[in-house]
DNA sequence: GTGGTCTAGACCACC
DNA sequence: GTGGTCTAGACCACA
């Protein structure tokens, strides 16, 4: 697995295995890989990926059975998604949007690029 | 002056001078405020300035007459828009688009804060 | 290591890396020397390897593995020769020539010395 | 006038001052335009006229008589063409051609350009 | 006065 | 351990 390198791997990490639930490759109830698992496949050392996992439980879309191992949240998908786009449209999308303005780029040009993808 | 600590200072910086040359308080042609001044007015590290202005004349927004001092290009506005907009339309937007999609928010979500903005 | 006093020590750093990487002495793929320990062994400021190696990072002949490292990237070798046969054929050639010319210094001058090295 | 910000002034100027002799501008036993108003024309700092000139003197490519003025020697396309050729075969070539090789140009690319300018 | 380079040393997040 | 940022201060050539 290759990581940009403009981003804290971890955080990486954490937005993976959250798009990884929604697509469904990781079912909700299901067992997660063990650190040392998903570090050996990925290539990363495991205090990386145990430091997503630990984000991941305080955000409860993972939870910790002790001595069975992490599982996926019976809601995560729901808790995923909504949690993200609350960030996207109160923060990001305003954000976004002022910058457009500022660069005088108009709202055409953004419908271009969202129809063609 | 108050800095982000989330991004290096000499990149807001470098971002900051550049909003300004476009809202012109800082005029097409004109001398730009020394390495030393403007470290002092915003108590900075001169270094820290020097950096800035360095990608600046990178881009050639900002030029060096010897002896001098630096001064901003004749063309700085147009150079610096068109700069950004290509960034923005080629790697930002289509980023977002993906983002948004994965979310799973519509166009109409977006247009709205657009036009409410 | 001795540095020539008439050009910015970072630079010649850069150049040399250059050299080194197309003979060979760094293998492509390779590890670079951490910053502290180049800078400990030719006797230079930390700061001052950085330099160097940032402009590396911006060419992709080097790249950052986060915790780990820099890197020597996979293609350096083809990249460093491109970038500087471009340079050379484009802008230093026609200036040479152009300098040749005139000091009235013929093309078989030029040729003798040449094939004689 | 524009400098090439690259180059001190000064040393520019002592090579355009040369150059404009060798074209016969200037010429040989004339009278060389004072310092203020050289420096007027090209928009320049005096002092920096200044250096230009005295270097030119060191070379006996100019000469002062004291109280009229600085002249231009009555051998100086002679001498300046003798002194840069000399520069110019003996360490610019050797160096030059150096780099070629290392960068894998051939001759004929050399030739090409050399030809078509 | 100007920009620019370099040093020595501190501090940080990440792995 | 790694790269990266920032500071404080010195020194330089150029104009």
């Amino acid at each position: 697995m290759q990581f940009n390198s403009e981003k804290p791997i971890y955080q990486q990490l954490f937005d993976l295995i959250q798009l990884d639930i929604l697509e469904g490759k990781w079912p909700e109830g299901g067992r997660v890989p063990s650190v040392r698992e998903l570090a050996g496949n990925l290539e990363v050392n495991p205090g990386t990926v145990m430091r997503a996992y630990e984000q991941l439980q305080e955000e409860a879309i993972l939870f910790n059975q002790r001595g069975r191992g992490l599982f996926v949240a019976d809601n995560a998908k729901e808790l995923i998604l909504k949690n993200q786009q609350k960030e996207m449209i109160q923060k990001e999308i305003p954000q976004f949007v002022k910058k457009m303005k500022q660069l005088q780029i108009s709202l055409e040009e953004f419908v271009t690029v969202f129809n063609r993808s």
